[in-house]
DNA sequence: CTCCCTTATGCTCGTTCTGAGCATAAATGG
DNA sequence: CCATTTATGCTCAGAACGAGCATAAGGGAG
């Protein structure tokens, strides 16, 4: 674009009030790269120092895109190569920051989800897959309601009633109910939610670190692995969009080999959501939405009776106009 | 939903390989700013020197985070408080900057979207609200399809024609189909897909401002009010975004006055995804989800037969996991 | 005052979609 | 050959959906 005739965004009173302009900062770059083997999904995780944390780096002069830039860090740490990559949250409260004082500088840090086709042993010895239900045990429903909530949903109970006040503590009871669902439905998708109320009810580490905060019998810090900074945040909000997005856009494919069956692609499904679906709901939905097609192949490494080899049809991103994997119900039993 | 993973093309340039890191930096904060008022979907803009924009500014070292500095700047221009506010998207190409040249800064820019209930007069004499169909005249299918796609139409086929070779014709043409959906179904969501394409095919002034391209007869420049730098990007996303949640979370409601009638719902609901509904299926799908509840009050200001009076029912958001207006179906009659 | 236009509201009906099962098929490992 | 496992086919009732018909209750024109 030419300077002359497109101006950059400015305070239309550029006189209304001081204000200096923030020099000193960083852009840091994360990736929550995912992917599914079997019945897991994987995060990759970097081992660096003490916690673990997502592949990131800060933004470079040489970096054309930011996505561009979160390639290249993510390459150059791991090895992997990214496919499908979407941008998910900036985040920059003046707090989040390298070190405190008066120059501190602000980091500001620009996550993206990235998909990838298959787990590869993940080429530097730092790097690994790890499932991302080690980060987030109580996300897992697929054999119906994780045992942690025995010390969960009291923990967090007492921390409504342990309110300065009624209306925090209403306020707060609201939001419990609306996140983990106590007694009525459950939203998969709310997985930010549930993470960030266990943050502020001092049961994640990472919310006892900012605060100081120790852990008490009533509300004990969870099992569940930290993360560096808020990397875990990072991947909780990547996994309620990958949740949320799954339903209407075909992104599952994106972790699927190019041929795979029905039970697989409903085992990645499952993994990603955390809750299992009735099988042949499952398969009726898939097949008259016409979302894959025959290869005409099939295996048997499955287990029982050999499974068809489908591929994904592209074209009905073309016919339909949000394709996407409804997930027909739930409930254990298959 | 995210920008196309293509970026908008922008000049190649010679790359130093230096990692160094990229300090001369600034970051901006933009909002739009939706409201509706009886038909019309509006947006909050700014008039500033040549172009309107968005209401904007940068984040400055006394703002606590991204959000507050962003209601700051809204306040200081617009006098608007602002509501419901939700980040949209961080733009930050390296060719996004004030300047050419050695010294360049880099110019990231946070996007975000906010709702407010009334459109108040707008304090600031630059402040305008505008319907943003005068931005995207092709997105309003409420009486049919719009005129102007008589020019839009066959200026893309040239444009896709007009590929450099058959591969990329072939993607073009494929673009092309997914979000115009020539000839199958639409998406009302893929706002911003349409935009880029027009961009990238010089058929809007913003494309021509980076290209230096001239619009040529087959391929017109569009009517449609241009805006500074990528903000008429922004309001496309912003439009994306807004329609597609609208579906499966109740925002309409951050939209509509404390009381209002089903007719003035379905009018702001359609005025915000451009198509038209059926009355009797909106009215039942919004009672039988228990969207709203009775005020008993009415109003005979709507024209005909004195409607009820209806207020949102906050107490849906705990028992239904996804409560949203789902739009029951199209066509122009109602 | 009545007719007509307008918007609101109630109800129906056939189709499609969904949730939940029953039943059969085709491998594998004793 | 049998038990076990996964794949696949099919049914059936209830809910949701698309598309109308029909009536109600205002205001304004004549």
């Amino acid at each position: 674009m030419s300077p002359s005739s497109a101006p950059l965004p400015s305070p239309a009173r550029p006189d209304a009030a001081a204000g200096t302009a923030d020099t000193a900062l960083s852009i840091g770059l994360s990736a929550v790269i995912v992917a599914v083997t079997g019945d897991d999904p994987k995060v990759l995780a970097v081992r660096h120092g003490g916690h673990e944390q997502l592949p990131s780096g800060p933004l470079e002069r040489n970096h054309r895109t930011l996505e561009q830039g979160l390639r290249s860090w993510v390459e150059r740490q791991t090895h992997q190569v990214l496919g499908h990559v979407e941008q998910l949250y900036t985040f920059g409260d003046r707090d989040r920051r390298e070190t405190d004082g008066e120059d501190a500088r602000r980091a500001l840090s620009v996550a993206y989800l990235a998909l990838v086709r298959e787990a590869r042993p993940a080429g530097d010895a730092d790097a690994a897959w790890e499932s991302w239900y080690r980060y987030f045990p109580w996300e897992d429903w697929r054999d119906g309601r994780p045992a942690i909530f025995d010390a969960i949903e009291p923990g967090l109970r007492a921390w409504a009633a342990a309110a300065p006040n009624a209306a925090v503590g209403a306020m707060r009871a609201e939001r419990l109910s609306l996140a983990f669902g106590f007694g009525q439905t459950r939203d998969e998708e709310r997985v930010l939610e549930r993470y960030e109320l266990l943050y502020e009810a001092g049961m994640v580490a990472e919310g006892l670190r900012e605060h100081g905060v120790a852990p008490s019998p009533e509300r004990p810090c969870l099992p569940g692995a930290e993360m560096a900074v808020d990397h875990r945040r990072m991947l909780a909000l990547a996994i309620a969009r990958l949740r949320g997005k799954i339903k209407y856009r075909p992104v599952v494919f994106e972790l699927m080999p190019p041929s795979f069956t029905l039970g697989q692609l409903q085992n990645a499904v499952e993994a990603l959501s955390g809750v299992r679906l009735h099988k042949q709901n499952f398969r009726r939905l898939i097949e008259q939405q016409r979302l894959v097609e025959e290869t005409g192949e099939a295996t048997s490494e499955t287990g029982g009776r050999p499974a068809r080899l489908v591929r994904f049809r592209r074209e009905v991103l073309l016919e339909r106009p949000a394709p996407g994997v409804r997930l027909p119900s739930a409930g254990v039993r298959r």
